[in-house]
DNA sequence: CGCCATTCAGTTGTGTGCAATTGAATTGTG
DNA sequence: CACAATTCAATTGCACACAACTGAATGGCG
């Protein structure tokens, strides 16, 4: 139905664009609050809890790669970052090869954390209510729209496309 | 394959919990970029024009019911409210009946801005590259995990059960 | 070698988000 | 009517995000 005319009145796509953002919006915020309470025995908030999964993952790492990792920039990751350093569970050491670097390296406290963070996904899995494959479907979706919005956000700005 | 035995370790629980959050974090923030740049003809952020978007829906409306409407507490609405005063879009009245509450009025020129905005789910919907069934789609799917995601909150937190 | 563009972390300023608290107003109950 | 519980907006404190800028360090190029 709806095959050929009826050109979509202006004011259903404000509608629909509308649902679409909300629903992320209210997804992701959804999450965060789970997280919040998940994290709390662990005393991490869930951009900690991001930083440290990938270190645990990827082992030390400069502060800019981190960023690429997390799609983060130091004016976000700094501050942070302190703040597991003040936790005990990072250190931040200038490059001695570039100073213009800093290692982040996990301390001992760091790495021992990782095994009381192993229990958090299942905890969020069940909360989801997803199975496995549900997940990486809905996975898959969202990257697919966060890959068309950044091609569309560089284009979309006047100065910054290449 | 693998249909039935492979127990998942507890290493893959791990990578496809961070894997979901990132996605979803991801689009948010990319969202979130694509509407900066569309929205600052407007002067609007992206939470602004969501407040915007309820107001020229449902018109006047006080600070409760908005919330409600965008799953936001006056902590964050409060300041926002202000600047949209400020910006000479809304009004806000303390109600005569019950002079808790606030009302929150769009002035004419709150109003007359929505013709402007009009454009911007148009351009939007062509960001994200997904036609019209596609993002209906995506929609469902999100509500269904913000509504999963909700419930076990309030099951995880002790003393907020009911 | 000297200079300039680039890279990198950090800082500043603005704007959310949310927990917790405050204080005024209202409602329910006796 | 009086009093306790509740409702509501605002405020405070903390933690992201991100743009714009700063300043140190590096690398390329003549």
């Amino acid at each position: 139905m709806t095959t050929a005319p009826t050109p979509t009145p202006t004011a259903d796509w404000l509608r629909l664009d509308q649902q679409i953002c909300f629903s992320l919006n209210a997804a992701s915020r959804a999450f965060g609050g789970v997280y919040r309470v998940v994290l709390k025995d662990l005393g991490l908030t869930y951009p900690q809890y991001l930083v440290m999964l990938v270190l645990w993952e990827h082992g030390d790492l400069p502060v800019k790669k981190l960023g690429e990792h997390l799609r983060l920039d130091s004016g976000t990751l700094s501050p942070l970052l302190k703040r597991l350093e003040a936790a005990g569970l990072v250190r931040r050491e200038r490059s001695a090869r570039d100073e213009r670097s800093v290692e982040v390296r996990l301390t001992e406290e760091g790495t021992a954390l990782r095994e009381r963070a192993l229990q958090v996904p299942r905890r969020i899995a069940t909360a989801t209510g997803f199975d496995v494959d549900e997940i990486r479907e809905l996975r898959a979706r969202l990257d697919q729209l966060t890959e068309a919005l950044d091609a569309a956000a560089v284009e979309e700005t006047p100065g910054r496309g290449a």
